[in-house]
RNA sequence: CGGGGUGUAGCGCAGCCUGGCUAGCGCAUCUGGUUUGGGACCAGAGGGUCGCAGGUUCGAAUCCUGCCACCCCGACCA
């Protein structure tokens, strides 16, 4: 490609309204361009880029046995009124109508649409295990797109589905997902991804992993542990924490007038917030009322507690709410209160700690020395779970080493999905003895513009992306300095068709701009090898070869310059894939 | 959805407080010339519903009201 003629304008200055690395350089390097609040149009070196991506999804997807399909992005509501999500998901989900006044969704993910695919074409065990995918627009109506490529509204995934007579066959599918998905983000040149156990939230299912690429600007927050060997989203992460029960003391009422807060009230009564019990009211979709009881240095994590009370939101209840089970805001504690009107859930930290601080349940009155099995009754009735959110320094559940908080983006995730879909969509498949069963299910995703953004955060120095050569938007770039001066074009064009016809991919800047203008528009456009032709090179029959992100070059022949940088790209590639 | 901020040429911004003639600057673009190893220089040119609507006024980019869009923080995020 000559330069000359690359639609795509490069912006020297950073657009105002950028924050993170690969927002900046997608805009200014001329990749992408912002045409609405999270929807975006790609230019033709994006393009290039994205491509490579899914061309390296495909390789994996198809070696893993799977089918490439095409779903459409808009789809009848009635598919989505099948499995119930039409209602059940959110604004997110963006809903209209047709001319017919037909109700009409844009896909934001697509398990209906699959499982219309497959339901009527698997009807037989011999056809399992099977897996489709496709590689296709999804559109989720954010509330807040961000930070570039990182959430927006319209997006490209590949989604993968696959279909199994038995947990046993998903398992093992499942597995093989992973180790793909392990090589994907590899092959595309993320070098620092995490897989982590993740919550698999209203997909549904029981497990789910997210593959993660650490970057600063990320959304979600992993545990590690300094090792490696646990790692979890702050969603589902748990520590071993150490608890002790001391001899119970004898339960004291003590006043504590206006002291609502567990700081107010471990400074007034001297305590630490882990010697106190801090009580948390929710209100679930059903509107029922859930306690939630924790150490006071703790804080519940809502996404556990969710999955504890089956809940897919959780608001905080009001205070009329709170006192008609029998509670008092700023003042509660499990003690005494209306069992039927509250569901009282205790976190282990209070149920393995002795003599804590907790309300009275009267206004202004705390009771010291609360030990939970001698003062509070209904503890039978009661559950005790994990519902505590880890925090940086926390002992890990497996080695006991303080865990390390990172950032991560989620430029992947898989699910075990089970029967949810199955079975409210009658997907079913006739078994070895002519029974109908439904078809257990796994689905796994891939953001393939999050991967593109995530790569240029791993991979960039102050000047621009450094991309990996299997995903770069070109293998070499020349650069024909002083195009005028004798030699110079001819031995710049020569060198292009010769890349060209041994298969290299070549961006060839022929505008004949100053050198520090080219330099600085190559370092954006990131191919990791550049070539110079110049007057200065050229006298000697020479030309200079430069890697991306390295400081010096070095001068081949003109003639042996092709043979030689082709085999160096190819040798690259080659190595990109193992 | 709550809080904050911003909308002036393709990009980045000034002007607004204290209303006044033809709305400016840098980059980018076009023409001509001189330049050419890390974002050159000279001369000239084109490009604007000042976010939208209404109001106040002799006169509005500027003041007032409403709306919209975008960005940031939070909530949410299959």
């Amino acid at each position: 490609m000559r330069m000359s003629k690359l639609i795509g304008r490069k912006i020297k200055e950073d657009p105002k309204d950028a924050n993170t690395v690969s927002h900046k350089f997608l805009i200014r390097g001329g990749y992408v361009r912002p045409i609405s609040a999270g929807i975006y149009s790609l230019f033709p070196i994006g393009k290039r880029v994205v491509d490579k991506i899914e061309n390296i999804i495909r390789e994996e997807m198809n070696a893993i046995d799977g089918q490439e399909v095409l779903m459409p992005v808009v789809l009848p509501a009635e598919l989505w009124k099948e499995s119930g999500r039409y209602d059940s998901v959110g604004q997110e989900l963006l809903r209209f109508t047709d001319r017919n006044d037909k109700d009409m969704v844009l896909a934001m993910t697509h398990e209906e649409a699959v499982v219309h695919l497959v339901r009527n074409d698997i009807n037989s065990y011999k056809q399992l295990p099977a897996m489709v995918y496709h590689i296709q627009t999804k559109y989720r109506d954010e509330a807040r797109p961000r930070a570039g490529m990182i959430r927006v509204r319209e997006f490209t995934m590949k989604d993968a589905y696959s279909f199994h007579e038995s947990t046993e066959s998903l398992d093992e599918y499942y597995e093989r997902v992973f180790e793909a998905y392990e090589r994907i983000f590899k092959r595309v040149g993320l070098n620092d991804c995490l897989s982590i156990k993740a919550d698999p939230g209203m997909m549904g299912g029981n497990t789910s992993h997210e593959f993660m690429a650490i970057a600063n600007c990320g959304e979600d927050m992993i545990f590690v542990s300094p090792d490696g060997r646990y790692k979890a989203n702050r969603d589902v992460a748990t520590a071993a924490w150490k608890y002790e029960k001391s001899d119970m003391l004898e339960l004291e009422k003590v006043h504590t007038p206006g002291k609502e807060s567990i700081e107010d009230v471990s400074e007034f009564l001297g305590m630490k917030p882990e010697n106190t019990g801090k009580a948390v009211f929710f209100r679930t979709i059903d509107n029922a009322l859930v306690f939630a009881m924790i150490r006071g240095d703790f804080e519940v994590n809502e996404s556990k507690l969710k999955k504890i009370v089956g809940s897919s939101e959780l608001e905080y209840a009001d205070d009329d709410m709170i006192r008609a089970c029998g509670a008092e805001p700023g003042f509660a504690s499990p003690m005494g209160l209306d069992t039927t009107k509250v569901r009282i859930i205790i976190d282990n930290s209070i149920a393995n700690s002795a003599n804590l601080v907790v309300g009275a349940n009267e206004s202004d009155y705390h009771y010291k020395n609360f030990n939970i099995e001698r003062d509070f009754e209904g503890l039978e009735g009661a559950e005790i779970a994990d519902l505590a959110t880890a925090r940086e320094g926390d002992p890990c559940p497996i080695t006991g080493e303080p865990l390390q908080m990172k950032r991560g983006i989620e430029v992947g995730n898989i699910f075990k999905l089970g029967t949810k879909y199955a079975t409210a969509m009658n997907c079913n498949y006739l078994d070895r003895n002519g029974k109908s069963q439904a078809m257990i299910m796994g689905c796994y995703g891939i953001g393939v513009g999050r991967t593109m953004a995530s790569v240029v955060e791993q991979s960039h120095d102050n000047w621009g992306p450094i991309w990996p050569i299997a995903i770069a938007p070109y293998h070499v770039q020349i650069c024909s300095l002083n195009p005028k001066k004798e030699g110079v074009k001819e031995a710049a064009d020569k060198l292009y068709d010769a890349l060209l016809a041994l298969g290299i991919e070549v961006l060839y800047d022929d505008r004949g701009e100053k050198a520090g203008f080219m330099f600085k528009d190559a370092d954006l456009t990131g191919v990791p090898y550049r070539v110079v032709v110049s007057p200065k090179s050229i006298e000697q029959g020479k030309v200079e070869f430069k890697i991306r992100g390295e400081r010096d070059g070095e001068l081949i022949e003109c003639n042996s310059a092709p043979g030689k940088i082709a085999e160096i790209v190819k040798k690259a590639l080659f190595n990109s894939k193992n």
